[in-house]
RNA sequence: GGAGCCGUAGUUCAGCUUGGGUAGAACGCUAGCCUGUCACGCUAGAGGUCGCGAGUUCGAGUCUCGUCGGCUCCGCCA
């Protein structure tokens, strides 16, 4: 007899004999007849047993696993569970088996509001996973994953493999590594990004790439960061921005539409690098969100306003955001935003408002009263490092959107931020640093400062930003053997270290481009979660750590002795 | 590498401010009763190295230091 999955079952399977395997989710033993609540990934369904029929219905645990043999019948009148999608029927048994017990568990599956520690959790991951909200997540992925590799295999985008065993390469991030028995004293180095490799595909040939491709990073951890996490990569030769702008944006509206059932605008509005970061202080804005942060920097060189006026003095700037109706929030409330600033090392906000035709606030007399709407209040920041002053602002800018309800959570909006500089200086070492990856191709009518003026070449570099979230980064790539010489050379490698990639650019590359994007991020968002970890089957620690089967683990002294390894103990930090 | 919060029954948490009695609650668990429950109900019961180590003290779950683990943030992460 086929199996039936419990949540799939309605009125219109009455009275139709049915087969049921999963989980005891919940029983509700009344002496003369027993409730049980049965789970599968479907969902759930409520059983009907009489125990003078089955015996073992009054010996059952939660989460023993079961097969039910019965029959679907509507419940009585009134007595429906609209929070179950079968809760229209119930199943009377006739037969139950018990496929394998459960004994007791660390903690419970069945009562979500309930939530045991992130720690359990992550340990007894099995049991996490079988909790209907985290089977609902894994079913989203696997749908966004469908969907997309369908999508790109249509659009003429083969799904390559490229090695995880690959080789260590100067730039980026931190490397894991992976000592060679063979060869001792060599390491292989798991991927941080396939990019070579897909870059060297369309040198061969292949045209149009796509992968759901790990990447790892042996870099601290957060929320939002995993040391192996899945980015959608896509390369493609012959290619414009515009060409992969195109395909992603058509990928982002298959998704939306299918599983959010929502539009998504496209074509994405297009916003330089140079412009939002004026507008919104950002370079990733969350343009669900209409405040704009301005510039006031001129009106305080040399004013009375002495603490402002000195950091103008110093070259530094003065940035606002305007807030309409905001000049009606108390006094507790505008200060409760010099908390939000504080990190960035401000000690507070200051502010005017206009209320009653009246300027009155710590910056009033340094503004213009006609230049403020009735209700209007200007919150601003001033200080000498440009970047702290924009991250503080955009901060401003999210919190005060959302207090003012500004911003709707369940829309999705998308844009491409454009004409980013192709190299940064690093804060620390005062080094040039490439500001995305050091293959990009810089715009040619930037080539001219490239030796020179490095910090001016814009790179040919678009990022995707979804709900003011970075999702992705893509670029049309530096194809031409010298070209690419020339911008390692600036960002301080040697290019003999990329001798095999220079090679095959020198043997008929084609001009190509695309573009990766973090895939848990990107579910992390249509699931409505602030941590990716929920979007992992099996996550990591923020310490990189597997709970679940206790990993990295210590390894036999033999299998070290084999690859040549010697463990140096860790020193001890002096005490005084 | 740095900062903050947290660690007490199986689970989630209270107790710590101001050191002092047998360390509590809810859920879960065990036994019993119960024929329309759906967080079923009722009765009884079991369950604790207070993360680990050191120190202060007559006395530490409570104070101090160290350490391990979890989370958040900065650095870092093209």
């Amino acid at each position: 007899m086929e199996r039936s999955y419990c949540g799939e079952l309605t009125l219109e399977h009455v009275d139709e004999p049915v087969r049921l395997c999963g989980w005891v989710h919940r029983i509700r033993d009344l002496g003369g007849m027993v409730f049980i609540h049965m789970r599968d990934r479907s969902g759930l369904i409520q059983v009907v047993c009489d125990p003078k029929k089955i015996k073992e219905a009054r010996d059952l645990h939660a989460e023993d696993v079961v097969e039910i043999r019965g029959t679907v019948t509507a419940r009585p009148p009134g007595q429906a569970d609209e929070r179950l999608t079968s809760g229209a029927v119930e199943v009377g048994a006739d037969q139950l088996t018990v496929l394998n017990r459960a004994k007791d568990l660390p903690f419970s599956v069945e009562r979500e509001e309930l939530l045991p520690s992130e720690e359990m959790r992550l340990r007894y991951r099995y049991l996490d996973l079988r909790r209907p909200s985290m089977s609902q997540i894994m079913g989203l992925r696997h749908r966004l994953m469908q969907l997309g590799r369908n999508y790109l295999a249509e659009h003429g985008y083969w799904e390559v493999e490229t090695p995880i065993l690959a080789k260590s390469t100067p730039e980026g991030a931190r490397d894991f590594l992976v000592p060679s028995r063979n060869l001792k004293g060599k390491f292989y180095a798991l991927p941080q990004s396939p990019q070579l490799y897909k870059q060297i595909l369309m040198v061969s040939g292949i045209d149009r790439y796509f992968q759901w491709a790990r990447c790892l990073r042996d870099e601290d951890l957060r929320a939002d960061r995993q040391p192996e996490h899945t980015q959608v990569d896509i390369e493609a030769s012959f290619v414009t921005e515009e060409d992969i702008q195109k395909l992603v944006e058509g990928l982002f509206h298959l998704w939306v539409k299918e599983i959010k059932h929502q539009f998504l605008e496209i074509p994405f509005p297009r916003m330089t690098y140079k412009e939002v970061m004026e507008r919104f202080g950002t370079d990733k804005p969350d343009l669900r969100n209409p405040l704009e942060v301005t510039t006031i920097t001129e009106r305080f060189k040399g004013s009375e306003f002495r603490i402002f006026a000195e950091i103008v003095d110093k070259g530094g700037i003065v940035r606002a955001l305007r807030l309409e109706g905001g000049a009606g929030w108390s006094r507790k409330e505008i200060d409760s935003l010099d908390e939000e600033v504080k990190p960035f090392g401000f000690p507070g906000v200051v502010w005017a408002r206009k209320q009653d035709g009246k300027l009155s606030g710590p910056l009033s007399k340094f503004m213009n009263i006609h230049e403020f709407k009735e209700g209007e209040l200007e919150l601003a920041l001033a200080g000498t490092d440009p970047r702290l002053v924009n991250q503080a602002m955009s901060r401003l800018r999210d919190v005060c959107g959302r207090r003012m309800g500004l911003v709707n959570e369940d829309k999705m909006f998308a844009l491409w931020i454009t004409d980013f500089p192709l190299f940064e200086r690093d804060e620390e070492t005062g080094e040039i640093v490439p500001s995305h990856h050091i293959f990009t191709s810089p715009q040619a009518q930037d080539l001219r400062y490239l030796e020179q003026e490095p910090l001016k070449v814009r790179g040919r570099l678009f990022d995707v930003v979804l709900n003011g979230i970075e999702l992705g980064s893509g670029s049309i790539r530096c194809h031409n053997r010298q070209l690419q010489e020339r911008l390692l050379r600036i960002a301080g490698i040697d290019p003999a270290q990329f001798e095999f990639f220079l090679e095959a650019l020198d043997a008929g590359a084609p001009p190509h481009g695309g573009i990766g994007m973090g895939f848990d991020r990107i579910v992390a968002i249509f699931a409505g979660l602030d941590s990716i970890r929920d979007t992992i089957a099996f996550p990591k620690t923020t310490s990189g750590q597997g709970l679940m089967e206790g990993q990295p683990a210590k390894v036999a002294k033999d299998q070290l002795e084999e690859l040549g390894i010697r463990i140096v103990p860790k020193r001890r930090k002096k005490n005084d």
